[in-house]
DNA sequence: ATTGGCACTCAGATAGAGCGAGTGCTAACG
DNA sequence: CGTTAGCACTCGCTCTATCTGAGTGCCAAT
């Protein structure tokens, strides 16, 4: 077992280089905080930290840094998350302040978790997995255009013009849409398929390739919305502190504006304690994020989990404050949405 | 005036400089390019070329490196845009195959453009200045809420969900939907305000809440138009070449992602020769892109520009090769526009 | 267990030497 | 007069050597 003091010097030494980007000394050490014993003792505390692989010294004589293991411990048992400032809290309550639907309600959400951070911020849609078919509308906008919208009980709402290669009339579409509320209104979206097995025997021959149409595009609207969706904001972030990052950033960059790696990323993670999740360096088995940490909670809509937030940045991160922002902002957005 | 041969260095030096990213000497480019003297004379046209500001020495003894001047007389006069290759053609037009409605079309080729390019691609969205209704709806989605929706007659559909404060019933929805479709189906969008303006008086005093309140939000809608929306691609370009950027990129990824600053500077260029426009390096009067140089060109629908698209680079690209591109790409979306 | 003392290590800063690509100038050449 | 060869000169790089100092590990004393 680590005694004690060992722990208070590895939380100093995280501390000390998350401030200062400097390896830490033992005579440094001492200065800046009260321990009550000289540096030959703080050195025997680090040589014993460093065979725990929890600091690690980057040449032979100088300063120690924490390991992606040694920051692990740090955020698992020595980092008390504080509470955010007054200011921060208030900027939270003037950003979520007057929003009307849910892109905005996100869009705002995502900037302000940078803005908290200073780190890139992510805000996953809400997953759709267990949600259900609130309305469908089918509307005649040209004469072979037609608008299908999709609006699901967490209000979020899709939308596609459909082509057809012959002219519309409005009997059909009005018909059409009425058959499809009838069947799909309330229903799941998993059960949206197997509920439309043999929709198209409703209609004639000849209307045969426009309700088919109109069908895929409807079950592409549900399977997109399986497919989860993220926004982001703040990358330029990841530039400012491009030095924290051992090669280049352009690959952290692609893999961001690539987005399926992000989305693995966060299906992979589960919330643990405190209902935030953490990544830290190579514990991301992802190659291009080997250097950054993953900070992660989900978010509620009437009690449910619907989808995650957090943010991502270089493994020197002020942990104990990004924590509280996610958690916090998390709480914010849960709370907004019960407005829904 | 410049003489011939001089134009033909200058032109080698743009290239050569292009491709190895190293100061150009007078020996090196006799070597590469077959000018029938020796390095003296070109010494001589060089010393011409550095009197008129073209070219530049970054210390009293390397070679020569273009001004943004050089690049620009270099466009101007002596890049013959090269025609794309064949493969690039293909990828465009498996690019562009099988898109359905506008968001699609231009995320496509927004990556396109990116992607034959290397650097970061940005396409506006068709500005509806000029634009005309196509379509309103407002359908009830929910007891208490209801969606409204604008189609304009380039397809571009916006929606917002209304939340009311007492129950709607179906016929007054039905009533004020066909009201407005009435009012407004085909009407050009800068009229719409003035066409709603008594609007309100076809309807009952405990209605006037509810109306006002569907009002408002389609005149947000019809404002939040005319502020041009742009979707970009490629940002991790910026990274990867971020030597060519004297300082940091960061408040560059900055401006890009405020959007602000880069609307504003597509709305100030205006198409020139060969329909592309070009501002090379601190003719951005935009600090942050004194060294960034930004290819422009409009597309088109129905004969008339709607909106532009282009790429945004280090001084140091290939401008041949992005000027090309751009125009086969604002040709290619005119073209799959047209099938609107 | 803690501490002062001490020899040791090594990254980073500083300085000087040599290299070489590239220049500008001048005088000669066709 | 445009072109060219020759040449002295500049100066950014690279390499090497030296120095400095922060920091370490170890040991004997407390």
């Amino acid at each position: 077992m680590i005694p004690e003091r060992s722990l208070e010097v590895l939380r100093a030494i995280v501390h000390d280089y998350i401030e200062t980007n400097q390896p830490v000394g033992s005579k440094t050490l001492v200065e800046r905080h009260s321990f009550g014993v000289s540096p030959a003792t703080i050195r025997n505390d680090m040589a014993l930290l460093e065979d725990e692989k929890l600091i690690v010294a980057p040449h032979t004589s100088s300063g120690r840094v924490p390991t992606d293991k040694g920051y692990r411990l740090f955020v698992d048992r020595l980092g008390e998350v504080k509470p955010l400032s007054i200011p921060e809290r208030s900027a939270i309550e003037t950003f979520m302040q007057g929003s009307a639907d849910l892109d905005e309600v996100l869009g705002r959400t995502v900037r302000l978790l940078s803005q908290l951070t200073d780190q890139v911020a992510i805000v996953q849609y809400p997953s759709l997995e267990k949600g259900s078919v609130k309305s469908v509308e089918l509307l005649k906008v040209g004469e072979q255009q037609a608008l299908l919208i999709l609006v699901t009980d967490i209000s979020r709402i899709q939308q596609h013009l459909i082509h057809f290669d012959k002219e519309l009339d409005e009997d059909f579409v009005a018909n059409l849409r009425a058959q499809m509320v009838g069947s799909l209104q309330g229903v799941a979206l998993s059960q949206v398929a197997s509920k439309l097995e043999d929709f198209s025997s409703n209609f004639g021959a000849d209307r045969q390739t426009a309700v088919s149409l109109v069908l895929d595009n409807l079950l592409e609207q549900v399977d997109a919305n399986r497919q989860d969706k993220i926004i982001l904001a703040g990358t330029a972030n990841l530039a400012r502190r491009e030095d924290d990052f051992k090669g280049s950033i352009s690959p952290m960059l692609e893999a961001i504006e690539e987005q399926v790696v992000l989305l693995k990323l966060i299906q992979e993670m589960q919330a643990e304690q405190h209902g935030v999740s953490l990544r830290i360096g190579v514990e991301n088995d992802i190659e291009q994020f080997s250097t950054t940490s993953v900070v992660l909670s989900g978010y509620e809509k009437e009690g449910a989990k619907v989808a995650k937030l957090g943010v991502l940045g270089p493994t020197r991160m002020n942990y104990s404050n990004n924590i509280a922002a996610v958690r916090a902002v998390s709480r914010y957005l849960t709370q907004a949405l019960g407005g829904f």
